[in-house]
DNA sequence: TTTTATTTTTAGATTTGTCTAAATTTTATT
DNA sequence: AATAAAATTTAGACAAATCTAAAAATAAAA
């Protein structure tokens, strides 16, 4: 079946809400999409009719099997070219989503396998976020957040799981990217503030909810 | 300014037949974009409120300097990604024409010229036909029609300017593409028709009417 | 130069995605 | 449990891009 880019957009909405939440609701998914409740409403009864969505009147919705399938293949064409953008043409992690939000709907999906053969089939974006295969299945990594790292081990920032703008002006400004080398010197139970040090930086100190955001693997 | 999806497509239709007519007129229009004339005239309209067309009821109607400006964007972009889906993805070059016209309306100028950059700054698609530069500027390849091509006197096929399937389809079988090596053997007055020898193929016998559509140079 | 044919435009309808304002349902609070 | 507040849906409107059918303008032919 076939979507347009304004139904592509709501799938992958919601599926990134219903990672949290389980359940979706209206006026959430308003506010992800930055649009009316009614407009949402709207755009739910033809979803539905698509058999996209589970959805019952004022109770919440979430995305069927098929939706799950669909929502998956927009989210890993995003990555893919979000992987391009930086790899390839030098664009830096923190610019590149505005362009993958247009990319990602593209509908040719012999394009997408070739780019991904192109790229060397990535497992992560640039911001750390698994690629779902073809298939759909999303490759997992053991990651865990900074603020529940042994003191003094040295960690690998895989992810950030707020992607906004001021999260990553903050991350810029303590040269913290994907891939940084990380060490947790101190935690301040006072208000849950961590000391950290990144290679190369003086160590400063963050507060617990930018540290709740920041997600690190190490062996 | 701001175009859509569909005012690009109209600008770009535009365009191209002007490039042979001067002047444009509505069923011309409506043919190549396959819609209805009085779609196209629904769409002049907007153009010409937006200062892209001169354009006078009933008396045709041609881009302002402003509009090829904007057409000429377009055509970069879309011959752009033409080399990139070859060149990188090893797309076949008669398979890519219709990504590239999805690809041809991501909105970053940013983009495009990283990606011109990472492509080595090409001047010719995998058709043989000229990229623009950022600045609209077009390449100029002194090429010629094989009709017009000295007996036995070897030269690259570097354009061919009918690219509707059946045409891509005929070169395959003659197995003609950009880049070839091609030889005029004989020219038969009754027809026009060409006897031809392409490198490591036999001769063969060609239409003057496909003839005329391949364009070739040599030095 | 009339008449006919062709081209182009207008008028009015349709679909998609959005909106505001009002009505309805659910949830929370007294 | 009654009422207030919040969330959600409906009703009706609008802009963009398209269409059909009819009208108007231009070009061609008798």
């Amino acid at each position: 079946m076939n979507f347009t880019v304004s139904e592509e957009n709501y799938i992958k909405s919601i599926y990134h809400l219903q990672q949290d939440t389980g359940i979706v609701n209206t006026n959430a998914l308003a506010a992800e999409m930055q649009t009316k409740a009614a407009s949402v409403t709207d755009m739910l009864k033809k979803l539905s009719a698509k058999k996209i969505l589970q959805y019952e009147k004022y109770k919440g919705f979430k995305l069927t099997d098929n939706g799950k399938k669909v929502a998956l293949t927009v989210v890993r064409k995003h990555r893919l070219w979000e992987y391009f953008l930086v790899e390839k043409l030098g664009f830096e992690w923190d610019k590149v989503h505005d362009i993958a939000e247009e990319l990602e709907h593209i509908s040719s999906s012999e394009l997408i396998e070739k780019l991904q053969r192109f790229l060397g089939n990535p497992s992560f974006d640039p911001h750390g976020d698994p690629i779902p295969d073809s298939n759909g299945k999303i490759p997992k990594l053991h990651q865990q957040s900074v603020t529940v790292l042994p003191l003094n081990k040295t960690a690998i920032v895989s992810s950030v799981s707020n992607q906004s703008p001021q999260m990553l002006e903050m991350l810029k400004h303590y040269s913290i990217a994907i891939g940084s080398s990380i060490k947790l010197l101190k935690r301040f139970e006072f208000d849950g503030s961590l000391e950290i040090k990144v290679l190369k930086q003086p160590a400063c100190i963050i507060s617990e909810q930018i540290a709740k955001n920041i997600f690190v693997h190490y062996d």
